[in-house]
Parts: C-alpha cells; structure tokens; sequence
RNA sequence: GGGCGCAUAGCUCAACGGCAGAGCGACCGCCUUACACGCGGUAGGUUCUAGGUUCAAAUCCUAGUGCGCCCACCA
C-alpha cells in the first residue's frame, strides 16, 4: 500500500510526472504504437494563434478533442493528433506592435527586417507558453510533427498553393474600395470586420439643382465624403424624383456639376430617397459607380487625411476635423435642412478596433465561384457533416452569396505573395486554409506517392476523421480549409466538423481577454488539477449550446478525482501485496454462464452479477455516446457507474462478502473507461495495480 | 432589416411525446476502519406568458415577452 495514499489525491504530485511518463513512452507519435493498428485515426489541432495564451473554451476544444483521440487509441486506431500554430497575421503584428509602443518605439523606427526578428522573437516566447498549457492540459498530441504556419516548408506549400490558383487564372489585381484600416495600414475581408452601435447622426443636405432655385435634399451619415460626390441617385420607381432624374446639382462647396442618375438598389424609403454618390469610398457607391460610369474621386487617403482632391481647404485634415469644417462651411451656406440623431453600426478593425474607412486601393483577390461551388457540394452531398447540423446554414448562406476573396495585406508579418515587385503579404487565413494538409506534408508527400512501399502522412491520414473548433471561424476557415483541401487533394480535409459549445461568462457575455472576462485554464488547473478542470468542462459543456462558465463542475471533478482515488485505496487494502497479477480484465465469458476463470459469472454472487452487467452496459453506453461525439452524455454515465454502481453499493457491499477478484477487475475496468477524460488520474493509479502496459495504450474491448 | 439559438430547482445544466433529474449550494443527522473533497436523509419546480394539437406536452404548433449570437451596401 503506497502512502501517497494515506492523503486526499492532489494531482500536483502527479500531473508532471505522468505527462513525462506519455511523452516518453513515445505513444503520442502514431509510428511508435504498438500493435497492428490498421485503422487509422487523425485530426489536426485547430492552430491557435500565437498571439497570446489559451482560454477555457480552447481548453474546452482540446479536452474534448483528446477523448477522442485517447478512446480511439486504446480502441486500436493509429492515432495522430497533430498540433500546431498559427502566426495571425494583423493579430501578432498588433501586439507586438503594442508591446514596442511601450518602450516607445514603432515599427517603422525598426524597418521591416528587424521588426519581423521582434515578431519571431515573440512567436518563440508564446508559441510555446500555448503548447506547454496544452501539455497541462493533458492533450496527447504528437509533439514531433508540431507546425507553425511560417515554417519554410509551410512557406513553401503557401507559394505552390498560390501560384496554383494564379495559373489558373484565378489570382487577379484589382483597384475595389475595400475594407481600410487607417491604423494598421492594410486592407481586411468582410469577415475581419467588427460592428458596433455608435450614436451617429444623419444630415439632411440641400443640393442645389443647376439653373434652379430649388434643392434635392440628401441624407447623409458622413458629410465629409460629398466632397468626393459624382452623382446623386434615386429609385427610378420614386415619383418625387421622376422629372430631376438627367438632370445636374451642382455639389457644395466643390462647385462641381454631378447628374442626378437613377439606380434601383436606392432604398425609397430612407431618408429623403435621395442619395449621394462617392464611388472611392463606399462599397455600394463603388458599384452605382460603375454601373453609371462615374468617375471616382478619393477625397480620403489611406492614412485617414484628407487628399488635394477635397479641396485645398480641407486637405490634410483628419476627417473628422474635415467633417466639422464641411459643416460649417454648408451651414454658413443655410444648406443643411435637418440633423436627426440616428444610431447606427459602424465598421471596425476586428483587431484593433479602430473605425474601418472605406477605400480605393490596389489589391489582389481570388476568384471564388469555383472553389464556393466545389465546398457546398461537399457539404450538401455529405461527406462532409456539421454537428449540429444547423450550422450547416452558416456556412451555405455564406458561400452563395460570395465574393471574390481579397487575399493582400498590407502588413509585413505574413507570407510574402510570391510575385516579382509585390511586397505585399497574405491574409493570414489563406495559409490557414491549407492547414490539414500542409501539416501532412503537402506538396513533398503528393510528388513522392509512387512506389513508395511505406505510405507517407498525406496518405495515412488524410482526410482526418474530425475537425472541432468554435463557431466563430466556420466561414473564416473551415469553409477556407474544406475548398482547398478539395482543391488541392481533391478530398475534404475532414468527415466530420463538430461545433463546440461557446463559453460565455456567468452573465452570458462573451469571454474576451480585452474585457478581463476571460478565464485562464491553467489557473483552474493548478487550484484543481488538469482532470478536474476536463471534467468540468466536459461535463457543462452537455451539447452544442452555449454554456454559462460555472465553477461548480470543475469543483465537482475534483471531488470525483477523490472518490476515484479512495476507491482505488480500499481495492489495494483488500488486496494482498505482490499480487499485482489478480487486477486482470473480466472476459467476455466471465459475464455468460459457464465460463471458468475465476471471475467467472458462475462463481459470483448477486452482487457481482450485478455491477458486472452494470460494467457491461456502461462500457457500451460510453463507446457510442464518445462516437456521437456526445461526451457529456459519457462522462454522466460513466459518473453514476462509478460513483454510485461501484462505491456507493458494490464497494460497500464487498465490505461484506468480499469477492476480491471481482473488485479489482472491476476497477481496472473503470480507470479504462475513465482514461479519455481524466487521464492523469487513471494512469497513476493503474501504475499502482499493473506493471506492465502503461494505461494509455490499454486495449479499450479487453 | 433577415436568420438562428436559448428560457426547467437558489445557481449551472440534463431530460426532446409517457411518473421532471444531476452537479453545486441549502437544511437535518452522522468523524460507520476507502474517502468529511465523505456517508445517510430532507427541502426546493404551474418547466417564461397566452392559446392550440394529443388519451397524454417541459418536449410538437401559433403568437407574445426577455436574453444571446450571426448575417446584411438603408447611405
């Protein structure tokens, strides 16, 4: 009887050691398991991004992920979970960027060669920090084939994977009004936008009419574009506008002459039905624009100032100062009718919150049509399955309505675009996109197949069996990965695709690091240990609903470690020392009449038969609960089996009519069963009842 | 503006057409030799509201209220 057992169980004194124990068995790595294992079982970690460290909902992710993967080991299955990083683009750049502000120093005091060794730098400091809170978690991933999105081998498959689409004639240059970070200096896709409820107001402006003494009144949120104005549009079905409709106003303070153009994409009902047009800085203008052959006039440059174009009065200006001088300007000129109050959602820099501005600018974009087409078929056809299937909407309604993918940043953290003279670099989802199958060794293993009497990564794992990620990045990159890996492999990148619980705060917020509201798993796991805190996420976390963060589960696993591990102290008490060998596994014939060993169904009480059955059906209920991905469904089940079938009444019944043999398989039998979820525990107590395998690897049917 | 989700015990959540459950907390007994991070017991619910379908509704339908999320070019 080991006299760690005398104490309540305190997993500090055990997590290490057993992480060390896994990491050097070498079973983490796929090729080192023993056995036959001709089946295989993969999923490659959804990278998270080195910006910073995990919360509990990546926590969530990577206890839910290792169940699997520690079930499907023990089942058999060639198990790979392979980890990785991401290097996110504008989202590493902005931190470290922050964090050289506070030593008083940007990025353009360093110069480009030198900022990116601080980002480098930084990736080393960080990524690490993510994988060893991996690492605490329990996650069993092969760390040898551990990627980061930057690696040159990534960096290479990145230039194929472009220069595959260039060829295709898919990669084109485009001067668009695109989304415009004045702060970061770079453009950002529809999906980095963030929106937020601002109070705004709306203007009502008086045009005045060309050779006329009458206006056309426009309402406007943002008066300091007009300068920029070609034309003003109404609904062609608007009967107040049916007779100016060809004919000009001459703009404000420009004293330019613009047509009055009709578009049907004009909104009757907003405003006065009349609006202005500024083709270099909105969106849809940009197409009233092109539609009317409008010339576009950029009165806004990419550092939020105004151009010459403005006017000599105004250039220069922030636009906000130019926005007050228009005002003034029009007021002097009594041309403004009406200011109303109107809250309205403004655009914002999904990572550094700062006002998005609407500009003209050179980019490149991929053409989607094809790859969209080639993602819902997947999806629709089924090869690919949501869990739950309602997030399928998501992701359709997305591809069909898409537009070309603008994959040029302006920012110097990033894969370079691999064309002569372009020192731009990639959106940092275009590398992401290619994730599971890059990390498998894409485009070495493809041109190195044939003949190959041992099949490389690509082959053996590809495409992986599940991907699990938050719903907030079904578009961003799942939608991104299933069109690649169907682009480039011509198979999708995964069979399933199981969206997991959002976990917001108590009061239903989401967590953010910003707002301090996030929580920190390796806090919850040093005041309660790595499987405590797996149960309690796992035991909350029911389905795909979202859940309200509540300590009290992971306060309840701890309690449950303990029970385990008195459990397992009272079977070692009953059980003579040296006698190691008794905690075998029943067999199938020890639960059918007539079988012969002596843990046999015909040499056992009622008692016996009973949590024997009970063994039975608890085993099966959790395989098929863990293979519908139903893992808070297993791990009540597996609660109630082991707590009260097992210690509460077989335990106790023992105490009485002791079958000793029966008491240990049984318990061996439950540390099994308990290993996917809470690992630490099981492995240390089985290394106290069986010398020779390490639990990790035991075989789940026995 | 459109769509989706949620509303069940004090709190966090199960149950998805057939007697409403768990964890945490509360209360009352117990230091019963595995465990007080425990054991035995108790209290606590008109399942958000109003209708409807059904022999039967927390569960299905309709409307409403509240909360959360996503999408969208009403400037």
């Amino acid at each position: 009887m080991p006299s760690e057992f005398d104490k309540p169980y305190d997993p500090k004194e055990h997590e290490d050691k057993i992480y060390k124990l896994w990491e050097e068995s070498g079973f983490f790595n796929p090729d080192k398991l023993p056995g036959g294992r001709g089946k295989t079982f993969s999923i490659t970690l959804a990278p998270p991004n080195v910006t910073g460290s995990l919360h509990v909902g990546h926590a969530l992710e990577h206890a839910t992920s290792d169940v699997l993967i520690r079930f499907k080991r023990m089942q058999g299955y060639k198990t790979l979970w392979l980890p990785g990083t991401d290097h996110a683009g504008i989202a590493t750049q902005n931190v470290v960027e922050k964090e050289l502000k506070k030593q008083g120093i940007s990025r353009h005091d360093l110069g480009r060669e030198k900022f990116l060794e601080k980002v480098w730098e930084w990736k080393k400091k960080y990524g690490n920090i993510i994988l060893d809170q991996m690492k605490k978690i329990g996650a069993s991933c092969d760390w040898t084939r551990t990627r980061f999105t930057m690696d040159p081998e990534y960096q290479e498959a990145v230039k194929e994977a472009f220069l595959h689409y260039y060829k295709k004639g898919w990669i084109y240059q485009g001067e668009r009004v695109v989304n415009w970070c004045i702060k970061d200096q770079t453009s950002l896709s529809d999906l980095e936008l963030e929106y937020q409820e601002e109070k705004g107001k709306l203007w009502f402006i008086k045009y005045p009419l060309k050779n006329s003494k009458e206006f056309i009144i426009i309402a406007t949120t943002r008066p300091e574009t007009m300068l920029g104005d070609t034309a003003v549009a109404v609904n062609p079905k608007d009967k107040r506008y049916k007779n100016l409709v060809g004919k000009k106003v001459l703009l404000p303070i420009q004293n330019r002459e613009i047509p009055i153009i009709s578009d049907r994409r004009i909104e009757m009902n907003f405003g006065t039905g009349a609006v202005k047009v500024t083709p270099a800085h909105d969106m849809l203008d940009e197409q009233i624009g092109a539609d009317n052959k409008l010339p576009a006039l950029q009165v806004i440059n990419e550092i939020g100032k105004m151009t010459s174009a403005a006017g000599q009065k105004f250039e220069g200006m922030k636009m906000l100062e130019a926005r007050e001088a228009v005002l003034k300007e029009l007021e002097s000129q009594n041309l403004i009718e009406k200011i109303d109050d109107y809250p309205h959602n403004i655009a914002k820099c999904y990572r550094c919150e700062t006002h998005i501005e609407p500009l003209r600018s050179k980019q490149w974009f991929l053409k989607m049509e094809e790859l969209a087409k080639l993602a819902i078929k997947a999806v629709k056809s089924g090869k690919i399955k949501f869990h739950p299937k309602r997030w399928e909407k998501i992701y359709f309604d997305w591809l069909k309505n898409i537009k070309d993918w603008c994959v040029s940043r302006q920012i110097w953290w990033g894969h370079k675009i691999p064309l002569d003279g372009v020192d731009d670099v990639l959106d940092t989802w275009f590398s992401s996109a290619l994730w599971p199958f890059v990390t498998l060794g894409w485009p070495a293993s493809a041109k190195t197949l044939a003949g190959k009497s041992k099949k490389n990564d690509l082959e053996t794992f590809y495409p992986t069996d599940i991907l699990t990620n938050d719903r907030g990045i079904i578009n961003l990159w799942d939608a991104r990965m299933i069109f690649s890996g169907l682009e480039f492999i011509g198979a999708p990148p995964f069979k399933d695709l199981l969206i997991h619980a959002t976990i917001l705060t108590k009061d239903g917020k989401r967590m953010s690091k910003s707002l301090g509201t996030g929580i920190d798993p390796v806090d919850l796991i040093t005041k309660y240990g790595a499987d405590a805190t797996r149960f309690g996420l796992i035991w909350q976390a029911m389905g795909g609903q979202d859940i309200h963060w509540s300590e009290e589960h992971v306060v309840a696993g701890r309690k449950f470690c303990n029970k385990i591990w008195n459990a397992a102290r009272f079977v070692l008490q009953q059980t003579p020392p040296g006698k190691k060998s008794d905690f075998g596994t029943p067999k199938k014939s020890d639960f059918e009449e007539g079988g012969n060993s002596k843990l046999g169904f015909d040499y056992a009480s009622s008692a016996d038969k009973k949590i024997l059955a009970q063994l039975k059906k608890t085993k099966k209920d959790i395989g098929r609960l863990i293979d519908k991905y139903e893992f808070g469904q297993a791990l009540h089940t597996l609660y109630n089996f082991v707590w009260h079938d097992f210690c509460d009444i077989y335990l106790e019944e023992s105490k009485k009519n002791l079958n000793a043999e029966v008491l240990a398989s049984v318990l061996a039998e439950s540390l099994k069963m308990l290993h996917p979820f809470m690992p630490f525990i099981s492995e240390t107590i089985w290394g106290h009842i069986n010398n020779k395998n390490i639990l990790m690897i035991e075989s789940w049917a026995s």
